[in-house]
Parts: structure tokens; C-alpha cells; sequence
RNA sequence: CGCGGGGUGGAGCAGCUGGUAGCUCAUCGGGCUCAUAACCCGAAGGCCGCAGGUUCAAGUCCUGCCCCCGCAU
């Protein structure tokens, strides 16, 4: 197999078994980019993207643009063109890429996308598919035009959705996935020799980037659509609710059936030794593992006997 | 110097304006029960994160340090 040129684009862990395997396959990864280091966490420690610390560790050259669009990106689309990469592969990088950036490898740019497009394209794939409650997923090699997510697809690689599947160990499988197809169909992509398929423009949907807001339980929905959203937050955004005016994380939950009307919602309806039953409007969520502000997160029961909760209390949507 | 909460028996918490540490659970012993997050009686278990300071007296006030966490990013 010949070695190719590669310019890689990616930030986050997702991207980082994709730059490794390109690397294993003997490719000559001609530089990494990925996001500026950014300050994060308590005290605004300055943070730098999993990808760079995995390139530096390879030998990678690691380079972290501060823009790429329009005259700010100029210095480095000089260094794109400078490098003569064959392709560019994109994993999560975190921006758009403009027309001219795309036009700089000699076979183009591919992109991997962690759902089966054209469903969930957008930020958040993972996420909105456990949501959703699909019975699976995948990663898709495509073609990337200016549109976002929109090119026609080369290769697609699936995976079913579990019922214990939060969106960190799914990111996790996907990303082996995605490392997988990317070496084994690349040369192929360079080459010609694989032809990419249109997406289907009826079935398109979206996953757009998650907020804070997209962790808010609500109690006035479906427990199990809920419960699919504590996994689906993990680890990022977080799912919380109101109690007692503060808000409290829910860290783990699952749905529990309720014959007729669950009760007024957010209300508790049961507890044991170590659960409490909330109601939704449909069936209720069981609380697993929850953690109040300024703790460590705990088991339901430790939390209740703390809170000195009973039956009838109630936790608030908004 | 981003904002803020917290470190009290094994666990989760209370302890307001300083005066010999309390609650719920777990544990151990005994009893009771068809059953229940079972219940009743009794017991053990804490140098109150660390180091100084103020005071007749500090978990409780002051200072410094260590550790944990929430928000924000």
C-alpha cells in the first residue's frame, strides 16, 4: 500500500484512534491539527485538545490555528498548501473549513462523521441518536463540500446502541470504527478506485450542539426518552433537575413502568433502599445516582437520607 | 489571581449568635413479624481535614495550608 500524505484535522478523543491508526498504517501524517489549547476547569487551567497531545507523543507536527476562514486564515492555508498533502481526513475538529482550505489536498478532503448520514448531521450525532432511542449507529467516511456534512458517502460502519450505551462509551466504539474504515478505505479514496454515494436529501436530519439546556430533565415528558437523555449528556453536557431550589445532577436512572396516571410530574412517587421513583407524565424515572451542588456524586440512597426526603416531595422542571 | 459550596463516628447530613457532639442509615447483641425502605429494645463506634492564633472555654471566631465538588469556559 503506498504511503500518503496526510494533513489531519481533529480536537477531541474521538479523533484520536483515527490519527493514531493513519499514523500505524505507515502513513506520513504531515501535521495535526487541532483547536488552540483552551482554559478550562476550575481556575482556568489551560487545557490542550486530546489530538495534540497524541500527535506530540507520535512525532506529529501539532498545529493549532486560531482561525482558518477568510483573511485571519490566510497564514495557514499557506501551511496547508506548503505541506502537499494527497488528502485531509477530519475528525471532530471544531470549525468549518473554508472552499480554498478544502481545495488544498490533491484527492480532497474526507470527513469522519459518527452517525449513518444523511441521519444526524451536525455537532452532536452521538448524542441525538441515544436520545432518540435508535437501535443503532455508526460512522460514516464522506466526502466533504461546503455544506456541512452533506458530501456523498464512501463507506459506512455500524454499531448497535445498548441499553446501558452512554454517549462517552459509544463516542469510545465509534472512534475505533471510524479509525478502522478511515485506513482501510483511504487509499481507495486517493485512488479513485471507490465511488462515494449521494445521500438521500429526504431523509437528512440534524443533530445540532448541545447546551446546557439539552441536560434539563423533563419531567413533564416520557421517563424513558429521560432516561435516554441521562445517557445521552454523559459526561457532557450532564442531565439536572431542580430540588429545594438548587440544582441537582442525575447521574444514572432508568424508566420504570407505571400502570395509569404516574402522579403530578416531578413528584416522588416510591423509594427503597437505595431509589427513588419520580413521576413523568409517562411512567416514572428512577434515580440511580445523583449528585447535589458541592458533593460528590452518591447513591440514591445516601442522598435521600442527607436530604431527609419522603414520599410526596417533589423535584421542579424549571 | 474567573465565581461559589464543602471537609463532623462506616455512609449521607444537622450543629444559629463559642461552654463537655446529634439525626437518619449501616454495624453488633437481643426480641418480634404473613408482610413493609420492616419494626421494637440495647450496644459499639468521632483526636469534628491539617497547622497555628484569639479565649477561662472552639466543631463553632481569625490566619495559613491540604483535599473534594458545583457554576462558568
Amino acid at each position: 500500500m503506498p504511503s500518503l500524505r496526510v494533513l489531519f484535522f481533529g480536537s477531541p478523543a474521538f479523533a484520536v484512534p483515527s490519527l493514531r491508526a493513519l499514523h500505524a498504517a505507515g502513513h506520513q501524517v504531515v501535521g495535526a491539527v487541532c483547536q488552540p489549547d483552551a482554559p478550562k476547569g476550575r481556575g482556568y487551567k489551560l487545557e490542550p485538545p486530546a489530538v495534540k497531545v497524541a500527535a506530540e507523543e507520535l512525532g506529529i507536527p501539532v498545529h493549532q490555528p486560531e482561525r482558518v476562514k477568510g483573511e485571519k486564515g490566510k497564514p495557514f492555508l499557506e501551511l496547508a498548501r506548503s505541506l502537499k498533502p494527497d488528502i485531509a481526513v477530519v475528525a471532530a475538529y471544531g470549525k468549518i473549513l473554508p472552499q480554498d482550505l478544502l481545495d488544498v489536498p490533491r484527492a480532497g478532503c474526507v470527513n469522519l462523521h459518527a452517525s449513518i448520514l444523511p441521519r444526524f448531521r451536525g455537532a452532536s450525532p452521538i448524542q441525538h441518536a441515544i436520545l432518540e432511542g435508535d437501535a443503532e449507529t455508526g460512522v460514516c467516511l464522506m466526502r466533504m463540500v461546503l455544506e456541512l456534512d452533506a458530501g456523498d458517502v464512501y463507506a459506512c460502519a455500524r454499531t448497535r446502541i445498548t441499553d446501558e450505551d452512554t454517549a462517552e462509551a459509544l463516542s469510545a466504539r465509534l472512534a475505533d470504527l471510524a479509525a478502522e474504515l478511515c485506513v482501510k478505505h483511504l487509499p481507495d479514496v486517493v485512488s479513485g478506485a471507490l465511488k462515494p454515494e449521494p445521500q438521500d436529501p429526504t431523509k437528512v436530519t440534524y443533530a445540532p450542539m448541545l447546551d446546557k439546556e439539552m441536560g434539563r430533565i423533563l419531567w413533564s415528558g416520557d421517563a424513558a426518552r429521560e432516561a435516554r437523555r441521562v445517557r445521552a449528556m454523559t459526561p457532557w453536557p450532564g442531565t439536572w433537575t431542580l430540588f429545594r431550589g438548587e440544582t441537582l445532577k442525575i447521574h444514572r436512572a432508568q424508566v420504570v413502568t407505571v400502570e395509569g396516571e404516574p402522579g403530578v410530574p416531578g413528584t416522588v412517587i416510591a423509594m427503597g433502599p437505595d431509589f427513588l421513583d419520580v413521576a413523568c407524565a409517562q411512567d416514572a424515572l428512577r434515580l440511580l445516582e445523583v449528585q447535589p451542588p458541592g458533593k460528590r456524586r452518591m447513591g440514591t440512597g445516601d442522598f435521600m437520607r442527607g436530604a431527609r426526603l419522603r414520599v410526596g416531595d417533589s423535584f421542579q422542571e424549571r
